[in-house]
RNA sequence: GCCAAUGUAGCUCAGGGGUAGAGCACUUCCUUGGUAAGGAAGAGGUCGCGGGUUCAAAUCCCGCCAUCGGCUCCA
């Protein structure tokens, strides 16, 4: 007998060898059905697989994030099934569970695989679930590991397996599928129900440009039906919610082949409503201390000599710009730093006038690869909202904090309260890809590290994620899709003030060099305001909102009186415009509510006599009448208490 | 940059080797209506751009551009 300790403590017996699944039948019926993983000692588990000792588990259903992943683990498993018995000869790469679904990458040989084949394969893979089929761990030896696959042509999977630890091997098997794979998986793959082959992409293999590109396929699949059905429709909603989509139905922003791919058009409502944003940010700025600087749009090539970002990104930049000077050249500013580091250099500075904090909405320009422009997220020219404070090194960790809270301060006003927070540290295999010294990146890194201890911040850390020159901290919200964007970013940087040689004076009347902070908050108001969008679904903060009110008049007689509230109105600061058009009140309240206006101000024969307004909140209904400047202050407050939280 | 797809009116989309279609939006007229779609008429397109095949191309083929989904990249 062995001792089995659940999550709440208790300890139950069982005989050596019982499998997970039957623990779950011996506690109910239902939670044996509904299991998909297990962890035993806090090691990943085939609900399937035998406990041989004394063991703490854990049982996982779909709600919890291991047994959906198990289950899109095994739902890669058989679409390979599936693709090898419509497809044979394909190749077979990896294939997870990812965040929403799985894929498995294919290399297809002779076949041809387009979307038109989706529905076929979706019907092969429902048939091969409802056949039952046991999904069976197997250890396995590496020779005859390489022998199998080998004899079966698997070139991708032989690859791996030559890397693995002999002794450390295992496959799973379901029908005639056996896949080289550490588990865990399902018992057998009747809980597949419903599964959609969502798409196709290119993917290189072992994310390497320069090997071979594998075909993708990217699906996902439920325990029901119904389950599907709604996973559509939220897809189909989260459309609705594309920034690209709002951006033009909102007049906020185009684009233009003529003018370039990656090169955003800011549109009256969209300048004023990045204006607004900058605005909000100035002020805090100015509250901490920091000082707007302007710089030009271009550099001299040597800038960027100097600074190494030439060498490190010159050749997939915009090229120079040649002047009628032989060998003059010039780059577009693909960022700041360089600039203000000059600004730096502008006078002998000395320890009183530290920590110098330099802001500047700066907007840069970058050769972004085509296929990688997205909407207003990954663009080619874009304002950062950019700073850097140049501090002696005790001071680093007290203005990172001072950072950091600027950032959450702006991330609590406009209530994005999903953000991950990520340290990127150097890849310590792989140190030739970074400039600067051990000893200044172990300080740099150490003092992010403390900052995010100090303010409570769990923050993900990823190695071999940081820039060249430096650690840094990263704040990423997710879009409608779910999608991660990098906003607001914090980064340590001791080589750039070494390859400018910056100095200060210290209190001993020696020379000392500056640490650089480099802080972008907002990341660049492109990126932000597209999240933002995606966010609201369209629906701003009434402080942003470029139309805060609309005034319908109920017919033709009361344009006079909608038109002398609506300058009233504005002349208290209320961005307000006037809806005339002869149509009937309920048509212009339900376009006006589709236009995602905050407030309709509906005005007839009482409200004209009366000097009020009838207000209608969007999405909330008739809030009665008011006098105008009774609906101005009111609005005033709510703006007030938006931002001053 | 790579793989796959798409490109028709302001928007959403249908159609398709023989003179271009709908709904919404827009304009005009009727209606003057009190909290999510009143009615009628009208205007609007070089079918992404360039080349080829053809008596004839928006439609078929090729190239380019842009966009979309991924991969790679992201100072």
């Amino acid at each position: 007998m062995i001792n089995i300790t659940f999550p709440d403590g208790s300890v139950k017996q069982f005989e050596s060898g019982v499998t997970p699944v039957a623990i779950a039948q011996s506690l109910s019926p239902q939670l044996a059905k509904e299991i998909l993983a297990a962890s035993v000692n806090d090691e990943e588990w085939d609900i399937s697989r035998p406990i041989e000792s004394d063991a703490t588990i854990k049982l996982y259903k779909w709600d919890d994030a291991e047994g959906k992943h198990a289950f899109w683990h095994s739902s890669a498993h058989l679409l390979a099934e599936a693709l090898q018995e419509l497809y044979p000869g394909v190749k077979f790469g990896i294939g997870p569970a990812i965040e929403n679904g799985f894929y498995y990458d294919i290399d297809p040989g002779e076949n041809q695989l387009t979307a038109a084949d989706f529905p076929k394969i979706e019907k092969k893979m429902i048939e091969l679930a409802r056949q039952k089929q046991d999904i069976v761990r197997r250890d396995i030896a590496k020779d005859d590991a390489l022998k199998m696959f080998g004899d079966r042509g698997e070139v991708y999977k032989c690859e791996l397996i030559s890397e693995l630890e002999d002794g450390h091997i295992t496959t799973y098997t379901q029908g005639a599928f056996t896949d080289l794979c550490r588990g865990p998986h399902l018992a057998n793959t009747a809980p597949i129900k419903a599964v959609k082959i969502t798409s196709l992409a290119g993917a290189y293999w072992r994310g390497d440009e320069k090997r071979n590109q594998l075909v993708r396929v990217y699906g996902i699949s439920f325990p029901k039906q119904k389950m599907l059905d709604e996973y559509l429709v939220m897809l189909e909603e989260a459309k609705k919610r594309d920034h690209r989509k709002l951006g033009k139905e909102m007049e906020l922003f185009a684009f233009s082949a003529n003018v370039g791919a990656g090169l955003p058009l800011w549109l009256p409502k969209g300048a004023a409503l990045r204006d607004r944003l900058e605005q909000f940010l100035r002020k805090i700025q100015k509250q901490y201390g920091y000082q707007q600087v302007i710089t030009p749009h271009i550099g001299n090539k040597m800038l960027y000599v100097t600074s190494g970002h030439y060498a490190k990104y010159g050749k997939d930049s915009f090229q120079p710009i040649h002047t009628p000077e032989e060998g003059e050249e010039y780059l577009l500013k693909p960022m700041n730093c360089p600039h203000h580091c000059e600004i730096f250099r502008a006078f002998p500075r000395s320890y009183r006038e530290l920590p110098l904090r330099l802001a500047e909405f700066g907007t840069v320009y970058r050769y972004e690869q085509s296929g990688e422009l997205h909407g207003l997220t990954r663009v080619r020219g874009f304002t950062q909202d950019d700073a850097h404070i140049f501090c002696a090194p005790e001071q680093i960790k007290d203005e990172f904090l001072k950072v950091m809270d600027i950032i959450f301060y702006i991330f609590k006003a406009l209530k994005f309260d999903n953000f991950e927070a990520q340290i990127s540290l150097r890849d310590p295999k792989n140190k030739e890809k970074y400039i600067g010294s051990d000893e200044n990146w172990h300080l740099a890194e150490n003092a992010i590290i403390e900052a995010c201890r100090e303010k409570g911040l769990n923050a993900r850390t990823e190695l071999g994620e940081a820039a060249f020159y430096g650690p840094k901290l990263d704040f990423m919200v997710k879009d409608a899709l779910g999608r991660r964007w990098q906003l607001g970013t914090i980064q340590v940087d001791y080589n750039l003030p070494e390859r400018f040689q910056l100095e200060y004076t210290g209190t001993d009347n020696q020379k000392h060099r500056p640490v650089m902070i480099h802080r972008a908050p907002f990341g660049s108001m492109e990126r932000f305001v597209a999240v933002l969008l995606e966010h609201t679904a369209g629906r701003f903060p009434l402080w942003l909102a470029p139309e805060q009110a609309v005034v319908l008049p109920i017919s033709e007689k009361f344009n006079d009186y909608a038109n002398e509230v609506a300058k009233q109105l504005n002349a208290l600061d209320v961005r307000t415009i006037v809806d005339d058009r002869n149509e009937k009140i309920g048509k212009k309240i339900r376009d006006n509510e589709l236009k995602r206006i905050p407030y309709l101000l509906i005005v007839g024969e009482k409200e004209a006599q009366n000097g009020e307004i009838s207000v209608r909140k969007q999405g909330d209904g008739d809030q009665g009448s008011m006098k105008i400047a009774t609906f101005a202050e009111n609005l005033a407050q709510e703006v007030s208490n938006m931002i001053n939280q």
